[in-house]
DNA sequence: CCCAGCAATTGGATCGTTCATCTGAACGTT
DNA sequence: AACGTTCAGATGAACGATCCAATTGCTGGG
């Protein structure tokens, strides 16, 4: 049997028409065998299936996208890492997109692009050139020109991240329940004793900022906890971490934790921590967003709170399966909720009151 | 000239056919405006090119895949991230192999797998289905099934890293000199004063790990430092690290510096001077290797080996597509040099011999 | 024995492009 | 004027699959 394996040199790919001489039947049941083999009789469906065997074939992925207008390609940009600060959710993403995709049968194509104008460019490529049949949005946020543009034009796509500030949404998305996360920090950190709980977010009008501070501003209404400058709002980077939590620090009332929108600002908030020859986690805790390598690595180990991903990635490249099978009878909309990771930067520890304490020296 | 921008609603994609009439040219004209400008008069050709621009004409991807078996796509394994430990670098690589692709006119496509040989089974399916014209392999390791599968099954690729513990090598390969990368960490350590420098290295036997260990032998022989009882060796990782500058830190002859074969080791490093009461950088110098996002986020920042990544894309894409092409007269092999990222863990400072302070308590 | 009815199978047309080949005109040479 | 050469452009034939309508084979009823 040492015949089975070895592969005539001169021989190309095996064509489908190779496949139905060999098994003594025409390309159209090859093709069926394939794609509908309920169609076949069981015995047929037998040999033809070891004529493929045999010769191992495969489809043709060009002939097919020809025929049937369809890649089994699907996009998607490659956001240009914020890896000087955290990095690393878009990597889990990429990773579970490629194998949720796979395991349905369809490739991922990345691309890489320095601004939305430029996606757009590349949308409008793949597009024109039927190089992919949909889509998939990352990173969303106000004013954002793409989903229209792709409406528009009648592509196919899910997006990660809501439609901020939009009404009469007309496609579907996934999204990652910030404001549940938000407050589930509160919550955990109220538990371990503490009554000022601060957030350290971004600039008013950034969809993502507004709605991790929203958990907490809900939570904390519900556990009757002050709120009353105990916000911050920066872009997002160490630098201005360290600077909001510095100014909260300072402040005639300061807290005694500080939740933050995302694991930068926690990096910078657990250093003004330090500064002060504080610990996270004793005097002051911190907890940051997303979860990034970056929160495990350091000491002390920054608590976060983890985006399901992995479901995330699912839930995207099953939306738009459903969106490509045509059959949708309106926008599916997903809110996954986060999970907190406890580490030492809020580990449960006696309180101290640190702004008697500050008093007192 | 409204007009211009507007579609017929009916219309689906335009066709050469479509472009052909309008222009009043053939389909072949058409191609040839494309394909081979030159052999277009240059009246015509603007004529031609008018009609594409007007019917927002770009060929179909499937059909030019069809008739030229060749598909202008690249496969690429999305490597399964160590982002526990370090991380970075392949999303680096990523992108700069996104827009080298993409400039060149091909598209990139990534998958994932759990180990070499999913791998190949990928490669088999992509190959089979004709679904890539050529792959970049990663992460290639002592006793690598893949390079010998696709060279026998006749596949293009191209490698990023050294075919370790071959001769007679039949493909490409890029790779980063790792060797050159530490001995300039041994250089630079000498010139900031050390005398006992150390290396943290991985199990023989491990290409990359040799590699980088070679670098701190011949540089350390041509300074004419100590070596003897100054390397240690484990696993990659943040608790090797540590254990293994732990050792060394308490041996009867301590080095005051550490050149580390990773981010992940060096940070383990770190930990152990810092347990040690001591700082890393004022007395013991610490390096790690491929500037890991981590490195630059934690205190003190991390001196660390910082990889060309991005021309190594380059050059991985323009190798492929030399190989691609055909004309290989025969394989290439690039060296490219790391780039020392000097920071606090190794900055300039007065040397204190930790070995004798410690006897002198 | 014949034929309707149904399932299994077949062959031609087609997707949109490029390749190979061909036509015809322009041009220069003898 | 006859000839060969070059060049712009046109035509038919692939590439390898699937769609569609037609055909074959089989079963069972009259």
């Amino acid at each position: 049997m040492d015949v089975e394996e070895r592969r005539e040199p001169t021989s190309k790919r095996p064509t489908i028409e190779m496949v139905a001489s060999r098994a003594g039947v025409s390309r159209q049941t090859v093709s069926n065998a394939v794609n509908a083999p309920h169609r076949l009789r069981p015995g047929t469906l037998a040999v033809v299936r070891a004529a493929i065997d045999e010769l191992g074939y495969r489809p043709s992925q060009a002939a097919r996208s020809l025929r049937t207008q369809s890649t089994r390609v699907i996009g998607c940009r490659l956001l240009p890492g914020n890896y000087g600060g955290t990095g690393g959710v878009l990597d889990r993403l990429l990773h579970s997109l490629c194998d949720t995709a796979r395991s349905n049968g369809y490739d991922l194509l990345t691309f890489s692009a320095n601004d939305d104008d430029d996606e757009i460019g590349v949308y409008d490529d793949l597009l024109r050139r039927n190089a992919v049949d949909g889509i998939l949005l990352t990173n969303t946020h106000h004013g954002d020109a793409r989903p229209d543009w792709l409406l528009e034009r009648g592509a196919r796509f899910v997006a990660f991240g809501r439609p901020w500030g939009r009404r009469g949404v007309k496609h579907s998305w996934i999204d990652v329940d910030g404001a549940r996360g938000t407050a589930e920090a509160v919550a955990h950190l109220a538990r371990l004793g503490h009554t000022r709980i601060a957030f350290l977010g971004l600039p008013e009008g950034n969809g993502v900022g507004d709605d991790r501070l929203a958990g907490w501003q809900r939570q904390t209404q519900q556990l009757r906890l002050a709120t009353k400058g105990l916000l911050g709002r920066a872009e997002d980077g160490i630098a201005s971490g360290r600077a909001l939590a510095d100014q909260l620090l300072d402040s005639a009332r300061p807290p005694s934790a500080l939740v933050c929108v995302s694991d930068a600002m926690a990096i910078g908030a657990m250093r003004a921590v330090e500064d002060r020859g504080w610990r996270p986690g004793h005097e002051v805790s911190v907890v940051g967003f997303d979860d990034s390598p970056v929160a495990s690595v350091i000491r002390p180990g920054l608590s976060s709170l983890r985006q399901p991903i992995e479901a995330v990635a699912n839930q995207l490249v099953e939306t738009l399966l459903v969106v490509l099978s045509g059959r949708t009878p309106r926008p599916e909309r997903t809110l996954l909720a986060p999970r907190l990771v406890v580490r030492e930067s809020s580990g449960s520890r006696e309180i101290r009151q640190i702004g008697t304490a500050a008093e007192a020296r």
